[in-house]
DNA sequence: CTGAAAGCGCTTACAG
DNA sequence: CTGAAAGCGCTTACAG
């Protein structure tokens, strides 16, 4: 590897002026500034990206905490190569590179990497491998942790979990009003009798699905009723035991507003499974768009997330706390509802020139 | 951060004898390293990473050249995030991060991250960060900066394309014999008239399984026509010209393999557009095996690849030759036959009990 | 505008 | 088994 001592010897100048030239070039004087950046370009140098995180503190690598431990078998992330790809081009044109850290949680092991839920072992990870940053994905069970590492002062920006610190800010969609739309929409339809599925309890986007709904509700003079709100996980097996449950009360409803398009799947299988037609005898919405949204029969009609806005959006609330400035206020991403088939609308139209699936 | 030297000055020590307990605990008298590791716990010390890389010359961080540029718009991989899951869980065990390089097409702006396809940017981001190795995921055209990279000596594994050197190898699906199992899997239905869809040329995978329809269309006695193989790129759109194309034939197909599921879906949407009933008037094969293969109508029957095993194969392939063992084999990963409903199969059985989408 | 020097925080031969 | 010292390759006040 060819270092900057090479190159200033056959420039004739000291290494201060080498690292002057890749860092504040204004400094060098043009004819000095000239040989140096045609050296290097020779001879291929730039400078050491270890040496010079530990010499500046300061690393040019952004970590990300996502949570891949046993321990939570089931998480999947309804949409994560689209938010990687954001946030890895974002931090890319910047010139940062994207750390996944490794994470353990043996506590023995802590070496190894950060153990999750410990904000301490965040705060250490970050420290000794001088990151910029770090993105952190909410898996269910962190939120606590990430809370107390936002408190630390380093920049962070969390995703659908709110977090709070001098330099910490989190984007999240606008799951509330997206959600009053979805049930604005069902009433629309002339429903009345409206139910959900929940998202898990402690998950700040069900949280705020289930207060749109609500809100919905509300907006459409429909009254509430307790055992219209059933809770699920988001999966798929929650949304047919969910649904199941609903088809069995006395007075079923006849549309439902699902927080997640995997159980708005649970609970299309369910209503089938219960001899029911989707959309004549029950009209479904989901929450996400992910993509198989599209192709189930009927297709969904549901709540999109804007899923490359996402990265996007958390990279840059990231790298502008990095060059300086104070947290910005939370992204709330507008949602879009994506009308397809499961509700009906009053007007179907064929589509032979686009068949679906 | 709490640095050596301070632990070393509580415990009476040099730093050196704290770096060895950190590094060669073998080497330290069991009294003084018990003291040593006390404090440190108390201290939540652990060695800065940084200067230890530049120390040892040597990283705890693999790094990923996953190319996301928007000169390749359309590139998008099929199992991204179980790949990154397999690679991430199996790394982390061995306490290494993953670092996902910046990259960029701006050669001016060389220091902001390899440029794609030019290996001598991988080399030096690998060197500048004392990288232990590399996971080279190929989207279609760095092919040659891959097997480029490969010659350099450096530990590095590719996935879906072939490169060889000291410190190189590769994992791929057994694509040849999983797509003549496809094959033979119509010919026993009774299919003579077979057709395929082709993946892009140049791609090693899709030249695999255009080799595997090849023999497995000679291990059924089949002859082979020329106008029975049509060239896609793995995505839907060429997948629906494609088959359009095929169906025009004097003599059209009653079958085709389609080298990637989302060409299979294509054929499905461009058999339907032609009146034709899937699979009572064409049988349909795709490869992959990706989420949505399950919930198209009718079912895709398809070839699964091994998708978490790529990420953890990839892995300990890489983490082997950065234990300093030689170059291993190339990993072929057998596929599976997931046989649904887009091919008839001589018994179909209605599954009532668990209904599918 | 430029150089000499200290420092970032480790690791590792080399002595003892 | 342990310490003093050199070195990894930069960056950045501090002088001039």
């Amino acid at each position: 590897m060819v270092t900057a001592r090479e190159v200033a010897q056959l420039c004739g100048v000291s290494v201060a002026t080498v690292s002057r030239v890749f860092n504040r070039p204004a400094t060098v004087s043009a004819p000095t500034r000239e040989r140096v950046e045609r050296v290097a370009r020779e001879l291929d140098f730039s400078p050491n990206e270890s040496a010079r995180a530990l010499s500046r503190q300061r690393s040019a690598m952004i970590g990300l905490v996502w949570d891949t431990d046993h321990r939570r078998p089931g998480w999947r992330h309804p949409f994560l190569q689209d938010l990687l790809l954001g946030l890895k081009s974002a931090l890319s044109s910047h010139g940062y590179h994207l750390l996944l850290l490794a994470t353990s949680d043996d506590a023995r092991n802590r070496t190894a990497g950060v153990s999750l839920a410990d904000p301490i072992a965040y705060v250490g990870m970050t420290r000794r491998h001088h990151l910029a940053g770090l993105v952190l994905i909410d898996s269910g069970s962190d939120a606590e942790a990430f809370t107390a590492f936002a408190q630390s002062g380093l920049p962070c920006v969390a995703l659908d979990v709110a977090v709070a610190g001098p330099k910490a800010t989190y984007v999240t969609s606008d799951n509330a009003a997206g959600a009053s739309e979805a049930v604005r929409h069902l009433a629309a339809l002339g429903h009345e009798r409206i139910a959900t599925l929940t998202g898990p309890r402690g998950n700040a986007p069900a949280t705020a699905r289930t207060e749109g709904y609500l809100r919905g509700m509300a907006d459409a003079g429909l009254p509430v009723r307790d055992d219209y709100v059933v809770s699920g996980d988001f999966y798929r097996g929650s949304g047919f035991v969910g649904m199941r449950r609903l088809l069995a009360r006395k007075h079923p409803p006849t549309a439902v507003f699902a927080a997640s398009d995997e159980m708005a799947i649970g609970a299309l299988l369910a209503a089938r499974a219960a001899g029911l037609r989707v959309p004549a005898d029950l009209a479904i919405v989901g929450f996400d768009d992910i993509e198989v949204a599209a192709l189930v029969d009927p297709a969904l009609t549901t709540v999109a997330q804007d899923k490359a806005e996402f990265g996007t959006a958390a990279a840059g609330a990231l790298l502008g706390m990095i060059e300086n400035a104070a947290a910005p206020e939370p992204v709330l991403l507008p949602t879009q509802l994506i009308v397809r088939d499961s509700c009906g609308t009053p007007h179907r139209q064929a589509s032979a020139a686009a068949p679906r699936l």
